[in-house]
DNA sequence: GCCAACGTTGGC
DNA sequence: GCCAACGTTGGC
């Protein structure tokens, strides 16, 4: 899952404790959040739109989807219109740190292992803010960023 | 249903 | 700041 760091990064997560994954509005992300992102699974938390982009920690989903309440808020900056009770139209869910990288893992990190050549991450055009991750891949990035997959 | 115009993402 | 690669909107 990305996020801008300037927005949010991964050590605010840590210090909330958990978080809304409030404000995605592209419909193949929201449906990854409806229908795939089960409870305890496991999260790579990628800083984009930062130099060098990242993956910074490890989190873990600790509600699933349900409607992205932001969007019925007309004081949120993710306030839809077409939004309503009836058809909440967003879904988010909320997520828990689990660890942070001890080295983080950068985009070209990725790009650089063979291991990750068919990573969805390094695919061209690919802008997905919420996107699946393989398990091999996963245990790759944790394994260049020093953590150890079975302490989690 | 098509598609041009426009807006956004996000690496570089 | 640039721009490629999308995704969305809305006229027709």
């Amino acid at each position: 899952m990305k996020s801008e760091p300037r927005v949010y990064p991964f050590e605010q997560l840590v210090s909330d404790g958990s978080t809304h994954w409030d404000g995605v509005r592209n419909y193949q992300a929201r449906n990854m959040m409806r229908d795939q992102m089960k409870e305890g699974d496991l999260v790579l938390f990628y800083h984009s739109n930062f130099k060098p982009p990242h993956v910074a920690g490890v989190a873990r989903v600790s509600r699933e989807g349900y409607p992205d309440f932001t969007a019925q808020d007309v004081n949120s900056k993710y306030f839809d219109p077409k939004a309503s009770p009836e058809n909440p139209r967003w879904m988010m869910v909320d997520l828990e740190p689990v660890i942070g990288l001890e080295n983080t893992v950068s985009l070209q990190d990725i790009k650089e292992n063979p291991k990750c050549d068919d990573m969805l991450l390094v695919r061209k055009g690919q802008r997905l803010s919420v996107q699946p991750v393989d398990e091999f891949h996963f245990h790759t990035v944790l394994e260049m960023g020093g953590v150890d997959y079975n302490s989690l």
